[in-house]
DNA sequence: GCCAACGTTGGC
DNA sequence: GCCAACGTTGGC
């Protein structure tokens, strides 16, 4: 089992919008930087756990819990001509993007923001309170994931 | 809206 | 393969 965090903003796409979509299942799409491909490609199995955080907002911060809910498989959207992730390089029979399927899992009691998260000693090395971190999925320890959860509920 | 950080692109 | 230019991210 392992942990993840995934950004996402609330404008476009929201923990309560994941919550709401009948199966409660959302693809990942969109994501064009290859990096974050591979952790979904290569790394993220069914049933990992996923902090959920709201990035370009006010307060940013973790908004609740999800879960990875499919095996990897190519991104439609970068076939799609209409898509503004249309990606004319990749080709259908080599796909270049790939996503997994993202499920809500629970709720948390309360967000955990982001200054919160930075006086958090546990959280200290966390990846996504470095300095000019950009990337928008990153591995989470077991130990900062539960940190996060406890604060939050 | 600003801007630091950083990934990508493309000329050479 | 270098690196300047450019685009994007995301906190503030």
């Amino acid at each position: 089992m392992n942990y993840w965090l995934m950004k996402s903003e609330p404008d476009v796409f929201s923990f309560e919008d994941l919550k709401n979509r009948p199966k409660q299942t959302e693809p990942w799409d969109g994501v064009r930087n290859y990096q974050a491909r591979n952790f979904m490609r290569d790394e993220m199995k069914v049933g990992d756990l996923i902090l959920f955080y709201h990035s370009n907002t006010n307060p940013p911060g973790v908004a609740g819990i999800a879960e990875v809910a499919s095996a990897p498989y190519p991104d439609p959207t970068a076939f799609d001509k209409k898509s503004k992730y249309f990606d004319l390089k990749s080709d259908p029979k080599n796909p270049r993007w790939m996503l997994i399927d993202v499920k809500y899992n629970a709720d948390l009691k309360r967000s955990v923001s982001l200054e919160e998260m930075k006086s958090m000693p546990a959280l200290e090395a966390m990846r996504v309170l470095q300095r000019g971190n950009r990337l928008s999925i990153t591995p989470v320890t077991k130990k900062e994931f539960f940190a996060i959860r406890k604060a939050g509920n």
